[in-house]
DNA sequence: ATAATCCCTCTAGCAGCTATAGGTTCAAGA
DNA sequence: TCTTGAACCTATAGCTGCTAGAGGGATTAT
């Protein structure tokens, strides 16, 4: 049994975060002690590792709960969960390569040695997509 | 002198987006015609142009307040917008390898071809950092 | 003149938190 | 046992960067 503070600083989860979380209900709500504070177990724990970790995969709150739904159903097929998996991946291939361009670009402008703004790349290229490499 | 509408459709900006940049101060309040609707000049055109371009390599409504300061003033030295620059630049790369660390961890785990949730790669990962190949 | 399409303001909503105010409870030291 | 200070409680508002909706007025083409 753990306190609201304890089980932030075991997750690193902020508090305030740990409150959102049951609130969209995301994890139960706890136990309470006399004095109405929380009160967590071992498992609320778990659940909220589980929680904190995919969000650090970058999943959403909704598909969270639909991750957690599975995982409390070990005896489920996992396609579900698989095909998310792959959806985030391609998700997040694709903002690499967003980003990638941008970096070329932001690359490319940093390179500018001009003394005064009139000749700077940098408010050039914004003021004029045309002078840009890649598109975007 | 164009409508909101032909502004949108020029630079690809939505129209109550364009209201919003309005009034976040990033465009100043355009003329009205007698009915009370907004006419652009090409002037307006070539700011929100800047504005998008800016939104698009990724800086805040707040940097491009200061860049378009900036680029109203040819001959300032151009110091700040290279800061600007190479500081986007920074986090643009953070972000890039923060996304491959996930990438390969996304990978590893949508190679599971377990059958059901019991023995399912993305479910456990997601349970147990500690099968992470990397951290994040 | 009339209809279709635009435009107006104002307000509320989205995700995913974070901060603040104003109060209560807990745990440790004297 | 009492006290004090840290930790906790709820409720509400704020953040970024938009987007959507309601309920109306303006413009334009026919």
């Amino acid at each position: 049994m753990f306190s609201i503070g304890e089980l932030s600083a075991r997750t690193g989860v902020k508090i305030p975060t740990i409150r959102y979380y049951e609130q969209m209900g995301l994890i139960a709500a706890p136990e309470r002690s006399e004095g109405n504070q929380r009160r967590y177990s071992k498992d609320g724990l778990k659940r909220l590792s589980f929680i904190r970790h995919s969000r650090e995969l970058g999943f959403s709150i909704d598909d969270i709960r639909g991750l957690l739904e599975l995982s409390q159903h070990p005896d489920k097929p996992c396609r579900d969960a698989h095909n998310m998996a792959a959806r985030r991946l391609e998700d997040v291939q694709a903002r690499i390569a967003k980003l990638k361009r941008l970096e070329r670009e932001l690359k490319r402008i940093s390179g500018c040695d001009a003394d005064s703004i009139a000749d700077c790349a940098v408010i050039e290229t914004l003021a004029d997509h045309g002078l840009c490499e890649t598109d975007h």
